[in-house]
RNA sequence: GGGCGGUUAGCUCAGAUGGUUAGAGCGUCUGCUUUACACGCAGAAGGCCGGGGGUUCGAGUCCCUCACCGCCCA
């Protein structure tokens, strides 16, 4: 691990690092929460994957998140909680699982229900750890002794009483209501489970008859005739004139010739079609609600096969529900009754899962009654209560409304589904009184009767109500005894994409305060989705995706991590891109070589003492790297805390690389060298202070060179935890402000770039030295004792500084950097003509912006009403703006005499 | 139909409570084996912050409006 610094590699090798890294973390226990009781816990659990699914980029994004928060809180010195768990993810599972026995020539029925969920048992134990093994290589920080799958026995219980509490108060009914059906999983869908495409498809028009006047009739335009089969009625907006007179008349039911109502509802909408719409009860979720509006009676002509029912008529009977649509639109034209044909695009509901086309009928189904947001005691009104007064706090803020939105139109929730694999419904069937109860742990006889003649429900549950309990659920409860309950819930942080807002985190509201008592989480931190390069989904139909897992060989860990998180503000979408991947893989080597020059620096050293706590470094460029070290250590801890990950690892990137590496690092080479040993010290602490701070985001590197870094300087005396991962992070320290040397620092290096943009201006090769002056008027002490860094870093020798009254012959170039004036001969390069040309230029710059400043200064609503330090800050430049003026005035005096 | 985003450099995106001359990465151009790093160094070019209106001493930032793109819900 430590080998000697002369042979550590010149490019950061994050695959030979990473897996060793990991494993001694995991072997010293370091995931585990540690107790403190002065400091407030901190919570994330996982969002559950599907138990046998494959670490895709959206895993890789919500596993970096949560680990750097629960990197940064665990290394504040907060007992820090990471649980990590899994899903048995009913319908998707069963699903895939059935698609494997479709290929083997058989399906669930021939297997029965025991051997099926055997089979898909099988099937978790095979791929079950995968997922797992993909989040260690990620170098997640969660805590694998605790992790949980939504059908652990705990979990398990906790969706049983639940089930049974709200059974029991009445909240959990069973009822025929119309419902989203997939034909081909057999099940119902929530409303949350349907998708919606845009599809081209017809609109037929079709003329239903009146009873009383077949020669009359009302026009009905729809997409899908078959489902006439089943109208028991025509709804007309009642102010439509078109139709006054029609509303209490009945129409014949072509092909079928059933008497059936007109009726006048206002929610329909006149400009579309005909303005008259046929209302089929059993197969239209709208059409449903207008029959219960007017009594309508329900008639099914589609079954769960999705071929139509006896009830459609011996003609089609049995026939596939497609097949019928073109047949009855044949029968219709045969009849005169279609009045014409439409091309029409309209959005069609299908199964998220499979995409088959979903189909609304009408079913026996188990609901929750989630109330509505303006009942204060109703779930949904608790859980609305629950955002809008702050008890639970939406980042981004915007998410915030569109919960609220979506609870303010909620329905009741169908959690039943027809499938085997899940949690069954823990509702007992008495074959004998007919009774039925709600039981935690299975009965053996009937509650009301006694009778042992009793049966389980078929249906399990919507996935999304065990994981609706995950907050707490997997921390003990119901159990009251559970320490962890007592300490971690409600969690602090519930970090997971957009796309479940009210999948899941909603569910969780609503679940977490009905069980407990008390809201699930603190904090809901929404990500946005990850896609490809060209801003398209990542999906596999596309092939358009990118394994996380092909990344972390090829960039390393810390870079997929950083190139994940980096330039995204929370909730949006991030674009994906190897340019990305490139540049985090790039910064990591940085760091990696900083560190390399560092350890060799040091290595050996004797004056290294107190490195670790240089609260008042003397040299003025160690006053400055600390001032902004500070700095930084404040804004990126800020920034955290208001979850702006992207923002704070900016913040880590600009200072490491371009205030450490490019000017620190530069200048105390120059002080090396000449044998000044304060700088030792500083780049030492400098460099572990800033691992500190990057390593929750990059997490191996920055333990690597920590590791390599500390056997190599003296511990101090308060000792140095074993790891990075464990060391405390980095509070700023307010005594050590440096404002004076960071204003000297800026006109330093202002002096350097004004003089390296000159020699490129000029051509001036980088081997060629330049003699320079400089005329410090004022600034005399900070110019000699930079002098050195600046002819080093420059390229500029022999270095004259010259006292304020000195005056230097202005032949070559002079440079005005306020205070100071560098004067380069330049003989031979620049003649007086092309410098008073610049001087020119530099001077009309100068004398606009000074204009500029001094009109606002002149306006008496800035100066009265702007604040104070803002006035301030604007006569601060004026005086420098006008100093600069004047030299360069003066010099051009000089130029032309 | 309702709601929510986005529109900032050639490309991809950051820009907290309004306050200098708006930033980064990549790309482009000029130089450079300067003994941590070419996965690098130095320098440079490139922006009426989508259009219009308003509030304000002051607007990329707040309000209104229009246009285009995208997402969610019905």
């Amino acid at each position: 691990m430590t080998q000697p610094a002369n042979t550590i590699p010149r490019a950061y090798d994050a695959g030979a690092v990473e897996e060793r890294i990991y494993q001694d973390w995991w072997d010293s226990g370091y995931f585990v929460p540690r107790a403190n009781p002065s400091r407030t816990p901190f919570c994330i659990v996982m969002p559950p994957p599907n138990v046998t699914g494959e670490l895709h980029l959206g895993h890789a994004l919500t596993a970096s998140l949560q680990d750097a928060l629960t990197r940064w809180h665990r290394m504040c010195g907060d007992p820090t909680l990471w649980l990590p768990g899994k899903d048995h993810a009913g319908i998707a599972t069963q699903w895939v699982v059935e698609r494997a026995l479709a290929e083997e020539g058989t399906n669930r029925h021939d297997l029965g229900r025991e051997a099926f969920e055997e089979r898909v048992w099988q099937w978790v134990d095979l791929y079950g750890n995968t997922i797992d093994a993909q989040h260690r290589r990620l170098g997640a920080s969660c805590d694998w002794s605790r992790l949980r799958f939504t059908l652990d026995q705990g979990p398990a219980r906790a969706v049983r009483t639940t089930f049974v509490n709200l059974f029991e108060k009445g909240l959990i009914y069973r009822h025929e209501r119309i419902i989203n059906w997939c034909p081909r999983c057999a099940t119902a869908l929530s409303d949350l489970e349907v998708d919606y495409e845009e599809r081209d498809g017809k609109l037929y028009y079709i003329r239903y008859p009146l009873a009383n006047n077949p020669d009359d009739f009302v026009t009905v335009a729809t997409t899908r005739p078959e489902s006439m089969l089943g109208d028991t009625g025509v709804a007309v907006h009642p102010d439509d004139e078109r139709y006054q007179g029609k509303v209490g008349q009945m129409v014949m039911l072509p092909i079928v010739g059933r008497e059936i109502p007109v009726v006048g509802d206002t929610a329909i909408e006149m400009e579309f079609g005909t303005g008259a719409l046929k209302v089929t009860p059993g197969h239209d979720v709208v059409d449903f609600e207008i029959g219960e509006r007017h009594g309508l009676p329900i008639v099914n002509v589609i079954g769960f096969d999705g071929c139509m029912t006896d009830a459609a008529g011996p003609r089609y009977s049995g026939m596939e529900r497609f097949a019928t649509r073109s047949a009855v639109a044949d029968e219709l034209e045969q009849l005169g009754l279609l009045e014409r044909v439409e091309d029409y695009h309209h959005s069609v509901g299908q199964c998220q899962r499979c995409s088959e086309v979903v189909e609304p009928l009408i079913s026996l189904q188990w609901f929750l009654n989630v109330g509505t947001h303006t009942k204060p005691d109703s779930i949904a009104g608790r859980a609305h209560a629950a955002v809008v007064n702050g008890d639970i706090e939406i980042v981004p803020e915007r998410f915030g409304r569109v919960y609220l939105n979506w609870l303010e139109n909620i329905r009741d929730w169908c959690v039943s589904r027809q499938l085997w694999w899940g949690h069954r419904i823990p509702v007992w069937y008495c074959g004998d009184c007919g009774a039925f109860a709600a039981h935690v742990d299975d009965p053996d006889a009937c509650a009301s009767c006694g009778s042992p003649n009793i049966e389980q429900e078929n249906d399990v549950l919507d996935t999304w109500f065990s994981s609706g309990l995950w907050p707490h659920s997997t921390l003990g409860w119901p159990d009251d005894a559970s320490d962890d309950l007592d300490h971690f819930y409600p969690n602090s942080v519930l970090e997971t994409g957009y796309d479940i807002l009210f999948f899941w985190v909603a569910r969780m509201i609503m679940l977490g305060i009905e069980n407990t008592g008390d809201v699930p989480f603190r904090s809901v931190y929404l990500h946005g989705m990850v896609l490809d390069a060209e801003g398209q989904k990542m999906s596999k139909t596309r092939g358009n995706t990118l394994d996380p897992l092909d990344l972390l060989a090829q960039y390393g860990t810390d870079a997929l991590r950083f190139a994940l998180t980096t330039g995204t503000a929370p909730g949006n979408n991030l674009r994906l891109s190897t340019d990305k991947l490139e540049s985090a893989r790039n910064f990591a080597n940085k760091i990696w070589n900083a560190a390399r020059f560092v350890i060799t620096a040091v290595e050996g050293r004797d004056d290294l003492a107190g490195w670790s706590d240089p609260i008042t470094p003397q040299h003025r460029e160690d006053r400055w790297i600390i001032g902004r070290l500070d700095a930084l250590t404040v804004a990126v801890n800020e920034r955290l805390a208001e979850f702006e990950l992207g923002e704070a690892q900016q913040r880590l990137y600009d200072f490491i690389w371009n205030d450490f590496c490019d000017w620190y690092i530069e200048m105390a080479k120059v002080r090396l060298r000449s044998g000044d040993a304060t700088a030792a010290a500083t780049l030492v602490h400098v460099l572990e202070r800033s691992l500190r701070l990057l390593h929750p985001f990059m997490p191996f590197v920055t333990e690597e060179i920590w590791q390599n870094l500390v056997a190599r300087v003296p511990a101090p005396a308060s000792g140095l935890p074993p790891s990075i991962m464990i060391a405390e992070y980095p509070q700023a320290d307010s005594m050590r402000a440096a404002p004076d040397a960071e204003s000297e620092m800026d006109v330093v290096m202002q002096t350097i770039r004004a003089v390296r943009n000159m020699r490129a201006q000029f051509r001036i090769p980088a081997g060629q030295k330049l003699e320079a002056a400089i005329e410090t008027n004022g600034m005399q002490s900070v110019v000699e004792q930079e002098s050195e860094a600046i002819s080093v870093l420059a390229r500029v020798e022999p270095l004259t500084v010259l006292h304020a009254a000195e005056s230097e012959n202005p032949a070559g170039v002079s440079l005005v950097v306020n205070p100071l004036v560098v004067r380069l001969p330049l003989t031979g390069i620049v003649d007086l003509d092309v410098e008073s040309q610049r001087l020119g230029k530099e001077l009309d710059d100068v004398r606009r912006n000074e204009a500029r400043v001094q009109q606002l200064l002149a306006n008496d609503n800035f100066v009265s009403k702007a604040r104070p330090e803002v006035v301030e800050k604007e006569r601060d430049r004026l005086q420098g703006l006008s100093e600069q003026r004047q030299r360069i005035e003066e010099i051009m005096a000089q130029l032309s005499a």
